[in-house]
DNA sequence: ACACAATTGCAACTGAGTTGCACATTTACT
DNA sequence: AGTAAATGTGCAACTCAGTTGCAATTGTGT
């Protein structure tokens, strides 16, 4: 188990509880969480919802987290242990999006992925993101 | 040229000037377009903002545009050619999102892209889309 | 030309996410 | 441990993309 209250200290954050709290929650679970999911989750917690926007954005700014763009116009965040190993480097990952309750799972991106280098000349390509849509296992009926 | 008043008809449409003028933008464009940039480029013309979210609402449900979430929690709006041949089935993509003005290009998917079948068994793929993240030749300094 | 269904415009609303500001907590330093 | 500066927190008020309800208008098949 790793030490959060070190953790956020070495990426220039304050260990504050509720801090650990959101990290805590964000990394136990299996799917990027949105900001009501994550309100949910802390139920006997009280944080302030700007609190909550607030801390979610300075762990997505130090790399701690990733912020999706989902497609029912709420940001999901999502901690990938992966992430641990190489934390400096922008990662690409895979995401699959549950066309039905909107949930993204994530995924190690596949290594041997390869580009059409034709169609995007002239873009800068820094990470690339793999979206499956579809149904989760759980939409399946 | 396509006379998009039998595409729109065919659709199961109204071919009404408004949607004529709106599709018409949408098929000249290189990105996708979000709602401001549409109501930009039609200056001259008023159309009520209301019926131009509606109107994109149904050009997407008939698969006749795309809507794609965008990082900047708009909604971006592209119209593929390649679409017309085969219009009834969902087609893979892929875009390429600018971090800087958050423009959305779409290019056609590579057609030979292998998926990692273990992480994600369980879920039911629909639609492959590959995201790439980076700078587009505008935003290259 | 007519009638009906689909489309349009307006006003008011929704809800995720943000900003400003005063107060509270962490942390580094002595 | 004690303290000051820096950082984090909570509240209220705000922003802004997108939606809803409804009455008036327009397109289309007959």
């Amino acid at each position: 188990m790793i030490n959060l209250d070190v953790f956020l200290r070495n990426k220039g954050l304050k260990a504050t509880k509720n801090r650990i709290e959101i990290l805590s929650i964000l990394m136990e679970s299996e799917s990027a969480l949105s900001h009501a999911d994550i309100t949910e989750k802390l139920n006997e917690t009280y944080i302030d919802k700007v609190t909550l926007y607030r801390t979610l954005n300075s762990f997505s700014e130090k790399n701690i987290i990733h912020k999706v763009a989902s497609e029912d116009r709420n940001w999901k965040y999502a901690f990938h242990l992966e992430d641990l190993d190489q934390p400096e480097t922008d990662k690409d990952h895979a995401h699959f999006v549950c066309n039905s309750c909107d949930r993204i799972f994530c995924f190690p991106m596949e290594p041997n992925l390869k580009l059409h280098s034709t169609q995007s000349a002239g873009f800068l390509v820094n990470t690339k993101e793999l979206r499956l849509h579809g149904l989760c296992p759980t939409c399946q009926v």
